[in-house]
DNA sequence: GAAAATTCTTAACCTGCATTAAGTCTTTTT
DNA sequence: AAAAAGACTTAATGCAGGTTAAGAATTTTC
């Protein structure tokens, strides 16, 4: 098999040679095993990139060609309504997959941005080798199914808190889940995933101290 | 390959021996091609029901230990909050899979209700049958990956539409997207899954044809 | 086809969270 | 280290959608 490192392509490119990809083989460890060789395939097609905080990875109405992985630091990806007003979607930080699955499936542009909270260094798969790899890696579709499983339940869970709680209820649920994000992202963007204004978030805040 | 018919088991069966399979086949076939063999394969693992209206199939603290597909009828699922309130989380109809991922993928028990709106027929796959299929008929995991994809992207849609939309935005998405739901189900089942209540609702409904 | 059960509608009143605004504190940039 | 930008708090006021209640329409059951 030929092994070839690809550059991530973009309008405004930066490109770095390689990063360190024990981070990505071990996420994949956990799930399938690769041979030598599958791990030399593998790693030929990706592209390694960094991104500087407040960059943008994607814009509404881009057509996302890329899945991507962080490797270290962290990304949200955020919607804007009719009013103006972002709303986060998701966050991903190290060991995290991220990517509007809709866009890159359909082809079709993207309703949201994703951008950096952190300086942070990312790989990017595109669709098209994404498709190689599948053929010539099979269980790499096995892989795939458990990483798209984990992220279809967090959705569960997601629409079933803003179905059944209430935001002081699903900001507890936050603290449990993802402690390693409360306390690295500012507060007005976890008020915004868990789907409230940050002015009520500061006094919901208030109020669940003063309740202890 | 052995062919064995399997029976649903639960504490109150209503066994039937067979049931139409072309819907499921042709399902199937948008995404892979199965050999006659592999077909009847397929066709032995699957299990027929008939559940009457207002039946249970799932009801909260259960472990999911089957996919469905539903062949004929109409399914929902839903979670009940600390108030009481029933709110639903999805609905299913003739060539729609259902079933709580979580519960099935980690064995722990639900928080949701699954019951049927209609009388209806389905066909049941055991979690362990599943990995069978997985293991002897490898392209499966692609039909899968297909199928949850498309799942994700429902509920990515939803999420951004709880976040970004008005209750009258997603009344008028869920007619455009779900047309023949809209017809089906009735009206406060459909106010429940947009996350309103019956009586907001109708008022809704009022507002939207007063401004026409 | 009568009774029972659901579903739908209307209306008065209520509440969780949004909006606006203004000030403080913290971080980033230069 | 000063200036600028961003993040956090508090408080007054507003509104989308909830709650309660009660009657009308429809569907299901027997």
């Amino acid at each position: 098999m030929k092994i070839i490192r690809r550059p991530f392509v973009s309008q405004n490119p930066f490109y770095i040679r390689c990063m360190n990809t024990d981070l990505i083989l071990k996420t994949i460890s956990k799930y399938i095993t690769f041979t030598e060789e599958e791990t030399q395939f593998y790693l030929s097609f990706l592209r390694h990139k960094k991104i500087r905080r407040k960059q943008f990875l994607y814009q509404e109405g881009d057509v996302c060609k890329y899945t991507t992985f962080v490797n270290k630091g962290c990304l949200r990806t955020y919607a804007i309504d009719n009013n103006g007003t972002e709303h986060v979607f998701q966050f991903a930080i190290e060991g995290w997959w991220m990517g509007d699955i809709e866009s890159l499936k359909n082809g079709t542009p993207t309703l949201m941005n994703t951008d950096a909270l952190e300086d942070s260094d990312i790989i990017m798969i595109s669709k098209v080798d994404m498709d190689v790899i599948y053929e010539k890696i099979p269980k790499y579709e096995h892989f795939s199914r458990m990483i798209l499983e984990n992220a279809y339940i967090a959705h569960q869970q997601r629409i079933l808190q803003n179905i059944c709680f209430t935001a002081a209820e699903r900001y507890q649920y936050f603290l449990e889940k993802y402690p390693q994000l409360s306390i690295r992202i500012p507060q007005n963007q976890i008020a915004s995933y868990l789907g409230i204004t940050p002015e009520f978030f500061s006094k919901m805040k208030g109020q669940v101290l003063r309740e202890k």
